[in-house]
DNA sequence: CCGTATCCATTCCGATACTG
DNA sequence: CAGTATCGGAATGGATACGG
């Protein structure tokens, strides 16, 4: 299956991965929310090198999850802060913190989890409810074309 | 960076983003929630070479997000089945199916998003509570080494 | 400090052919 | 039907050197 041949694809879960599905893409979003803007701090959390970095600060404004602005302290260079759109996929980053720490984590392994900015405790577990308010299990969720409203609320 | 350094990473998105950061693999735990189980359905539906399913499937397998078991129809072949590990990726599937219908779908385009099976209706947007019942906004959200209880409820 | 431009190694993936 | 074996091309990523 070919990388570039998602515009069209039906899935909403494949579609988002077509976008962020790269392993840096939402580390990336991660420092981001952590404050994170400057060329140089990215490279330094990520370790990543500086063209595949670049590589994927484009993409990501191009995508419309970051965007670019002077530089806070007058250099004359870019910076990088989240759009509506990046700090949408907080939930996404939530949900993956919540299933390594339950599900790949050893007890006694550190980790860093997303948790409240103000008490620097967790967040409770994402929890999926119907349109109707009942809470779901895993397997009452199913991926399907919606019986009307596609758009508005997800 | 390596993709196979990451036993030892303490941030808990990447971490999840080893085991789970592939293309292929959300797509393939999407399908067994479907109710797909057999290496045939999986190839049709992905659209994936054998070769590569199965080098798939065995990953989750080894991860314990998928389990064998013998095929229902007696037939010499293998089931494979979600683990409770697998179905805890729920949330990461809908919020990634949440994210792209708000976000990167054109608002006509036909599109497969997560819905409560009995009603065909989509799920509610996924909320980040913190521990005391605040309801986060994306600001709030940190990435951090917890006050104190690491594991349990994340 | 912030990128850009190359180069190279590796990985990945699709197609195909083959086996039980 | 359910895989395994092999091959070649493409994309990716890392290192490094270079330029504004």
């Amino acid at each position: 299956m070919k990388r570039s041949s998602m515009e069209n694809e039906v899935c909403a879960v494949a579609r988002s991965l077509d976008v962020i599905g790269d392993w840096w893409t939402l580390l990336i979003v991660r420092d981001a929310l952590a404050g994170l803007r400057r060329f140089g701090e990215f490279q330094r959390s990520l370790g990543a090198a500086k063209n595949i970095l670049t590589t994927r600060l484009r993409a990501l404004v191009a995508q419309g999850i970051l965007e670019t602005a002077p530089a806070s302290d007058g250099s004359a260079y870019q910076e990088y802060r989240l759009t509506a759109k990046g700090r949408a996929l907080v939930p996404v980053l939530v949900a993956l913190g919540q299933w390594s720490n339950e599900h790949v984590f050893l007890p006694e392994q550190e980790r860093i989890l997303p948790v409240d900015r103000a008490q620097r405790l967790p967040i409770q577990p994402l929890q999926v409810v119907a349109a109707d308010g009942r809470r779901l299990a895993p397997e009452e969720v199913h991926f399907d074309a919606p019986q009307r409203p596609p758009a508005g609320l997800s």
